[in-house]
DNA sequence: GCCGTTTTCGGCCCGACTGTTTTCAGTCG
C-alpha cells in the first residue's frame, strides 16, 4: 500500500467523521495525517517496517497502528466501519463549492438525499428551501455549485497560473494608489499546481482596484464581491482572489495569503505561545495593541524567527529548522550558472545551435548542454551516432563565434533501451562532455522491471544525467511506478546527476522527491528541456521546485562554473 | 487524534463573506 492510498483513506475518514460531526480538531488530525503521508516523499511502507511510524509529524499512537493495519493486512477496520455509516454520496457533496459537512448531513438526515444527483433534483424541486435556515439563494447556490463542479477543469499547472498572474498584475499597477501588487498563495510558494490564484495589492482606497479587477478582460464571472476581498472567475476556469489592504499591513497581510493553511495554523500556534495572535491584519498583544508588520521579514522577526523562503512554508519543519537557526540557504535562480537539457533542429527543437546559444546567453547563462535526442526515440528525428559527431563539430564551431562570452557542451538526451542498454555505442557518447539519459518508453512497466532499467542506466558509466526520472505529465500521466528510494541510493552511490526538469507540465523530480534525494546527497541538475528560444524562460519553475525540495546551492550542477563542471564530468 | 521548557489533560488560528438571521452558523482559505 503507498502512501497516496493510505492518503486517500485518511482523508476519507475525514470527511465521514466530519458530516458526523466528530470533533473539529479529531477530523484535522486525519487530514494532516493524509496530507502528511501523502507528500513524505519516501515510502511509509518503509518507515512502517522500520517501526518509526510515531516519527512522522502529526502521527501518534492511534493512526501509527491504523497505518500498522492497513499494511498487514490491506485493509482497515474503523475505515471500514465509518464509510457503513455515511452513503458515498453525501461525502461527495463536499466535493461541492458551498457545501461543508453541516449542510451535507442536514440533506442527508433531513431530506432522504443521499447523492448529488438527487441534491440537484431536490434543489430544482425547490426542496432544499424547506430546511430552516436556506432559502431561494441558497439553493440556487447549491446548483451553481453543482453546476461548476460538472465543468471543472480542475487545479492549472504553475506555468499556466504564473503568466495569468503577471497579466493581472501588471494591469493593477497601473490603477492609481496601489503601491504594491504581488502574488501569494501557492503560486508564490511555487506549487506545481495551482487551485486559485491569490492577488494581494497595498492601497489606500480598495474601491478602484477592485473596480478594474471585476473588470479585467479574462474575467467571466464575479464569484464575490466585499469590502476588501473579491473572487472571480476567470475565462480558463481558474478562480482570482483579489485582496486589497493598507500598505502598513503588508507584511502581516502577504504572510498570511502566502500560506500555506497548514503553515500559517503553526505560525499563529507559535504567536500565541508568545503572548501574541497574529492575523492577516496584525500582530495583537494580550492588551489588543497591534504591532503593524509592513513586511513579511518583521513579521517572523517579532516571532523570534528569520525569514522563512515562501517555497518552504508547508509545514514540513520549516518552522522548527527556523526555531533552532537551521534553515537551508535555498538555491536562487540567480545562482545558475548553465543550463543541462535544450533541443534543437537537430531532433525536435525549433531553432538551431547558435540561435539557442545567444538566448542561454541572453538570460544570463554562461553555459549550457545541447541535448537532442537520439535516434531511439523515433519520433523526435534523433540523432544517430555519425548525425551526433557532426553535431559536436557544429558545437565547436558555435563556441569559436561567440568567442568565450557563452560555452556550449556537447551532450546527448540518450534513449534507454528496455533492456536497459542505452541505442547510441559507448565511442560515440564517449566523445560528449556530458550524457543525459532518458527512459521515454513502457513507463507502464511494473515497478520492478522499471526501476531495473533506471538503475541500470544510472551505473552506466557513460550516464551523468538522468532527465526527468518518472516521466509524469503533471494532470496527464502519473509517471512509472519507480522505487524512487532504489533510484536515489543508486544515483548517490554512482554520483550520477537527477534531474528537476524544469517545464511546467513536467516538474519531475518533485519537490518531496527532491528533498528526499537531497537527504541522500544525490546531485540534482535543473533543465530547461528547452525546445525553442523561450523555452529557457521556465528554469525559475526548476529553482522553485529545487526551493520547495530544499535544495541548496551546493546541491545543484547548475552552481558550478563551467570548469567546476567539466571536473565533475571527469569523475571516476 | 495529537501533543507537551507552563501541560500526560486540555488545549488545538483567525477573519471575510454569505444568507439567513435579528445575533449567527456555515463555509472557505
Amino acid at each position: 500500500m503507498n502512501n497516496h492510498q493510505v492518503a486517500e483513506i485518511f482523508s476519507a475518514m475525514a470527511d465521514i467523521l466530519d458530516i458526523m460531526d466528530a470533533n473539529y480538531h479529531r477530523v484535522m488530525a486525519y487530514r494532516r495525517a493524509a496530507e502528511t503521508v501523502d507528500t513524505l516523499g519516501r515510502p511509509v511502507e518503509e518507515v512502517w517496517r522500520q517501526g518509526e511510524l510515531m516519527s512522522i509529524p502529526g502521527i501518534g499512537d492511534t493512526l501509527a497502528s491504523k497505518i500498522d493495519e492497513l499494511m498487514r493486512t490491506g485493509e482497515l477496520e474503523a475505515y471500514q466501519e465509518l464509510t457503513s455509516q455515511v452513503p458515498e454520496g453525501v461525502v461527495a457533496m463536499l466535493d461541492v463549492p458551498g457545501i461543508g459537512p453541516k449542510s451535507a448531513a442536514r440533506f442527508w438526515k433531513e431530506l432522504g438525499l443521499t447523492t448529488v444527483e438527487a441534491l440537484e433534483q431536490a434543489a430544482l424541486a425547490g426542496r432544499l428551501r424547506e430546511l430552516h435556515g436556506f432559502g431561494a439563494k441558497s439553493e440556487q447556490n447549491v446548483l451553481d455549485g453543482i453546476a461548476f463542479l460538472k465543468r471543472r477543469t480542475g487545479r492549472s499547472r504553475l506555468g499556466d497560473a504564473w503568466s495569468l498572474a503577471q497579466s493581472i498584475l501588471s494591469q493593477l499597477r497601473d490603477v492609481p494608489g496601489v503601491l504594491q501588487a504581488a502574488p501569494a498563495g501557492s503560486l508564490r510558494r511555487m506549487r506545481e499546481t495551482v487551485g486559485d490564484l491569490d492577488i494581494l495589492v497595498a492601497s489606500p482606497d480598495a474601491q478602484p482596484v477592485t473596480e478594474r479587477f471585476t473588470h479585467l478582460a479574462d474575467v467571466d464571472e464575479v464569484m464575490l464581491s466585499g469590502a476588501t476581498k473579491t473572487s472571480v472567475r476567470t475565462r480558463s476556469g481558474l478562480q482570482v482572489d483579489l485582496r486589497v489592504l493598507e500598505p502598513e499591513r503588508w507584511g502581516t497581510a502577504l504572510q498570511y495569503f502566502t500560506g500555506s493553511q497548514a503553515h500559517n495554523i503553526h505560525l499563529r500556534g507559535l504567536a500565541l505561545d508568545r503572548g501574541l495572535s497574529l492575523s492577516e491584519y496584525a500582530l495583537k498583544s494580550a492588551d489588543e495593541s497591534e504591532i503593524l508588520c509592513a513586511s513579511e521579514a518583521d513579521v517572523y522577526a517579532t516571532l523570534g524567527l528569520p525569514p522563512i523562503p515562501p517555497e518552504l512554508r508547508e509545514d514540513r519543519g520549516e518552522i522548527e529548522a527556523a526555531l533552532e537557526g537551521r534553515l537551508p540557504d535555498l538555491v536562487a535562480l540567480d545562482d545558475l550558472k548553465g543550463d543541462f537539457q535544450f533541443h534543437t533542429t537537430g531532433s525536435d527543437g525549433r531553432h538551431s545551435l547558435l540561435e539557442m546559444a545567444r538566448a542561454a546567453r541572453a538570460r544570463g547563462l554562461a553555459y549550457a548542454l545541447v541535448t537532442d535526442h537520439s535516434h531511439g526515440l523515433g519520433v523526435t528525428g534523433g540523432l544517430t551516432a555519425e548525425g551526433l559527431r557532426q553535431q559536436r563539430a557544429a558545437v565547436d564551431a558555435v563556441n569559436e563565434r561567440l568567442d568565450g562570452t557563452f560555452q556550449l557542451l556537447a551532450g546527448i538526451e540518450v534513449e534507454v533501451r528496455s533492456d536497459g542498454s542505452l541505442d547510441l555505442p559507448a565511442d560515440a557518447l564517449a566523445e560528449l562532455d556530458l550524457v543525459v539519459a532518458s527512459l521515454h518508453t513502457g513507463l507502464r512497466q511494473p515497478q520492478e522491471q522499471f526501476t531495473e532499467r533506471m538503475v541500470s542506466a544510472i551505473r552506466n558509466p557513460h550516464v551523468d544525467i538522468i532527465a526527468h526520472p518518472t516521466g509524469r505529465l503533471i494532470g496527464e500521466r502519473e509517471g512509472a511506478n519507480l522505487d524512487m528510494e532504489a533510484v536515489f541510493r543508486a544515483a548517490a552511490e554512482t554520483d550520477t546527476a537527477l534531474e528537476i526538469n524544469a517545464h511546467p507540465s513536467r516538474l519531475d523530480l518533485r519537490d518531496v522527491h527532491v528533498r528526499r534525494a537531497v537527504e541522500l546527497g544525490v546531485k540534482l541538475v535543473i533543465s530547461s528541456d528547452a525546445h525553442s528560444v523561450e523555452g529557457f524562460d521556465v528554469l525559475r519553475f526548476g529553482v522553485g521546485t529545487a526551493r520547495r525540495g530544499w535544495a541548496t546551492a551546493a546541491d545543484v550542477l547548475n552552481t558550478l562554473s563551467v570548469l567546476e563542471l567539466l571536473t565533475w564530468a571527469s569523475r571516476t
